[in-house]
DNA sequence: GTCTATACTCTGATAGAC
DNA sequence: GTCTATCAGAGTATAGAC
């Protein structure tokens, strides 16, 4: 908290006028990370064949965890961190953001596209493997963002398909 | 300190007659998991061509890390508290590792049995859709460790062939 | 809304008796 | 090798002045 104060140019007693305690402090920052990753997806993604719309989710879900590497760390790091109902709320929306994923495998396997014998699990490996992105990636490097993207839009297409 | 002391039945204080400080202490936990994951992998590891090598290099993977929930998160989350040179050490090794899946996958390439065009990148995103596993797989659920290794190998043999 | 001051608790680590 | 006692510092949080 002293920390924190000391970033936005305040004492610690002062940041009591804006947050309860440090556990609702860390709760509303995740939540709003949760909540503006939802928004900004459902707001990006465009209709489409489930390959087209798989394409889209690896670029989106890329260049927006890429974006924001100190919210991805603590929305993963400082999951252990909250209370039981503050973490049973925060799984909810981040299994709401893998379903829309499952979804489109879902359609894929549906419609013949996709050959894929558990979407569940594929959902998860998939985000798995896209978010380590943030663990190596660094601007300025050997590769670009686009290089990135497409590397990685070659391997999950690669998986899911027939 | 005092919590380890406890677990260990003695007091906080004993502790200081095996290790000089905490720091110490998590490095040479840290430590002992990579050198253990080295050695358990040369040592598990058999001959045979790179889509043989590829399917063991899974298999291991997932189960090592399955059996090991607790090292693995360790090993993940504390990274952040070692010295910038106990740092350094635990990197090195944990580069030493992935630079065992990237040969099979260079080999692999070089003798046209996969189609990779970035055999680093293509390494960091499969070892960390494997370690995915880790935060979701429970004993006892809808899927044995069989299935699971199944699935895997399915979307990584898939994800580097052409 | 912010400050200073402070209460209270926990932390890593050390000293010295046994 | 373990214990008890203790230190110094940091942590979250509160009280009351301005």
């Amino acid at each position: 908290m002293r920390q924190i104060a000391a970033d936005v140019g305040v004492q610690a007693g002062a940041l009591y006028n804006y947050t309860p305690d440090k556990q609702s402090l860390l709760f509303d920052l995740m939540k709003a990370h949760m909540d503006e990753l939802l928004i900004a997806y459902d707001d990006a993604m465009q209709s489409g064949a489930p390959l087209d719309q798989l394409e889209q989710f690896v670029s989106f879900h890329i260049r927006y965890h890429a974006a924001r590497p100190e919210a991805v760390f603590i929305a993963y790091m400082e999951l252990r961190n909250l209370t039981d109902e503050n973490f049973a709320e925060i799984e909810a929306l981040r299994r709401s953001y893998e379903a829309r994923l499952e979804d489109i495998l879902k359609a894929g396997v549906a419609d013949g596209a996709f050959d894929v014998s558990d979407t569940r699990v594929a959902a998860m490996a998939l985000i798995a493997m896209l978010t380590g992105v943030n663990t190596w990636f660094r601007e300025g490097g050997r590769l670009s963002m686009d290089d990135v993207e497409a590397l990685y839009w070659d391997m999950v297409r690669k998986s899911v398909l027939c």
